[in-house]
RNA sequence: CGGGGUGUAGCGCAGUUGGCUAGCGCGCAUGCUUUGGGAGCAUGAGGUCGGCGGUUCAAAUCCGCCCACCCCGACCA
């Protein structure tokens, strides 16, 4: 490709609109361009990077045994209302009426579409296992669209979906798709991380997220560094640790006029915050939940609204607790009737807690579970948090930031069951389909690959996904036969089969350099009369600081050995 | 949806106590001179000042309503 004929204009300086680093270097570099919030164009080169990503992804499906097709990105609602997911992601659906005002929906994922599909051609478990994918547009109307393509409305995924006959099938299948992500990351030049995970609106069971490391990830990411335990925050468990509180005492009232926080209890008793107990209201699906930890035990949401099975979870207003009865800043559990209730399990982990005394200016001492309060829910609803003891191992927990570029889940059969997709096995017995969905954020990893490989002069492509392999930029192409040998090595390379960007355009040097760094292409070739001379060229690696000088005759061999080198 | 911010040429910005033909840098076009890390000079093209309405002799500037986009939070590949 000349340079001089690509479609997309680099910019000098740094958009305004953009704030995060892959987000400012694909506009600048002119792969992208915004149409409305979260929708882009993928120029072309920034589609070529994207083809060799899908190619990558379909070859690793392949290999595990998927079968690749295409299903609609129109959806009747209806579907959906059968599965009730339309309800868990709300308005997120991006939904339309056709000229009969028929319901129609974009889809955000195809779960509902492929178990259709399912339920019409399988019909024994001879037809079993199956594992079905494509690589489609999804749309979602994501309440806020951000930072370039890590976060957008519509998106090009690859979906898996897996069809077993029973748990080991489904296990087997899931660990090929694991082996597959692992292969395509790895494959891609981009260091990745397996982390345990939540599997929110899409639903099922067991769930693991694979995240690309980067500062502006939008996921936080507790591990182990000595055992090798990753969780998603919102997923993450810790050791719990009990706090000595002695033996239970006999419960006393004290008058604690205007201390209500957990800070102002704990120090207005000289005691540690792990010492009391917290208190927090939520709504849930409109419903009051009174919520208590351990002082020092903040609420996961995601977990408490796992364990509510809701819907909609938020923090309760004011009025709205007040309405209830409670006395906000002196609640607990104490004596409280007729409210529904969580409990941390770090409640049960030490004697002789302060809580609220259920009046104004009121405090509790030595509270214990169970003697003097009981909770309608005991689980873990905890927050883990960077420091907390590992769930396997105990060490200290570390915390860093990640971009979700894939997702993994065990569904089982709650969809097969709503859409009726049952097989007949060995013994004429009818039973649901077990399920695995898998999804590849695609431009999410064009994106991802970015924020990983960058500095301050512009992209480091990775050989494997980059848009070309070689950049070709002769400088001072009007002088004594620079243009004439640009043009012969252009034609050399392409016949050779390296996929050339060639600079032909009447630059200066500086130019060509700052283009060529901001383009982020693995190898830079610069041709000028000073190597020319010597039939030589200048070669430099994109991510190295040296070039050296390598005689024309042979280039191709050359080339060839450092782009196929590992780390390049 | 809550909180914050911004809309003036392709990009980055100035101008906003109302006042002349709306400016600057980059980029773009033409010409000459240049050229190993974003060259110089000259000439030139390019604008519904986000939109609608209002106030006024006069609105980018004041008032009202609306829209769009970005950032922080609740959601996801």
């Amino acid at each position: 490709m000349r340079l001089s004929r690509l479609f997309g204009k680099r910019q000098r300086e740094i958009p305004a609109e953009a704030d995060n680093i892959s987000h400012q270097l694909l506009l600048r570099s002119g792969m992208i361009q915004p149409i409305a919030a979260g929708i882009y164009s993928f120029l072309p080169l920034a589609l070529r990077t994207l083809r060799k990503i899908e190619q990558i992804v379909r070859e690793e499906m392949d290999n595990a045994g998927g079968q690749e097709l295409l299903m609609p990105a129109l959806q009747p609602l209806e579907l959906w209302e059968k599965t009730g997911r339309h309800l868990a992601f709300g308005s997120t659906l991006f939904t339309l009426d056709d000229r009969r005002q028929r319901k129609l929906i974009l889809g955000p994922t195809h779960e509902e579409i492929i178990t259709f599909l399912v339920r019409h051609h399988v019909q024994s478990y001879k037809d079993l296992p199956q594992m079905l994918y494509q690589i489609q547009t999804k749309f979602r109307d994501e309440p806020r669209p951000r930072g370039g393509l890590l976060r957008v409305r519509e998106f090009p995924m690859k979906d898996l979906y897996s069809f077993d006959t029973d748990e080991s099938g489904l296990e087997e299948s899931y660990q090929k798709m694991v082996q597959a992500y692992k292969n395509i990351y790895t494959r891609c030049g981009l260091p990745f991380i397996m982390v345990e995970a939540d599997s929110g609106a899409i639903g099922g069971k067991e769930s693991h997220e694979f995240m690309l490391i980067a500062d502006s990830g939008e996921d936080e990411i507790l591990y182990c560094k000595s055992c090798g335990y990753a969780a998603n925050l919102e997923k993450a468990v810790s050791k719990r640790t009990s706090v000595e509180g002695g033996q239970p005492l006999p419960v006393e009232e004290i008058e604690t006029p205007g201390v209500t926080s957990i800070a102002e209890v704990a120090g207005f008793l000289n005691i540690t915050e792990n010492r009391t107990l917290k208190a927090v209201f939520y709504m849930a699906d409109g419903h009051l939940v009174f919520v208590t930890t351990r002082g020092d035990v903040d609420v996961n949401e995601v977990k408490l609204k796992n364990t509510l099975k809701c819907l909609d979870l938020r923090l309760a207003r004011e009025d709205e607790v007040s309405q209830a009865g409670i006395v906000a800043g002196y609640a607990s559990l104490v004596g409280l009737k007729g409210i529904k209730s969580v409990a941390d399990e770090s409640v049960t982990l030490g004697s002789n807690f302060a809580a609220g005394g259920n009046k104004p200016g009121c405090h509790l001492k030595n509270v214990n579970y169970p003697r003097d309060f009981n909770a309608d829910i005991l689980t873990d609803i905890s927050l883990t948090r960077e420091g907390d003891g590992c769930p396997k191992c105990g060490e200290s927990l570390l915390i860093t930031r990640g971009v979700e570029v894939g997702h993994v889940f065990k569904l089982g059969t709650f969809l097969s069951e709503k859409m009726g997709a049952y097989y007949l096995d060995q013994n004429g017995v009818q039973k649901p389909i077990i399920m695995g969905c898998y999804g590849i954020g695609i431009g999410r990893i064009l994106a991802g690959a970015i924020e990983q490989n960058h500095d301050e002069a512009g992209i480091i492509w990775p050989v494997p996904i980059a848009p070309y392999q070689v950049y070709l930029g002769p400088i001072f192409i009007d002088k004594e036969g620079i243009a004439e040998a640009g043009e012969r090595l252009y034609r050399e390379l392409e016949e050779a089969g390296f996929e050339v960007l060639y600079d032909d355009r009447m630059e200066s040097p500086g130019v060509k350099f700052n283009d060529a760094d901001l383009l982020g292409i693995p190898v830079r070739l610069t041709l000028s009369p000073r190597t020319l001379k010597n039939s030589t060229v200048e070669v430099k690696k994109r991510g190295e600081k040296e070039s050296r000088i390598v005689p024309l005759e042979g280039i191709t061999g050359f080339l060839k050995d450092i782009l196929m080198k590992k780390g390049s």
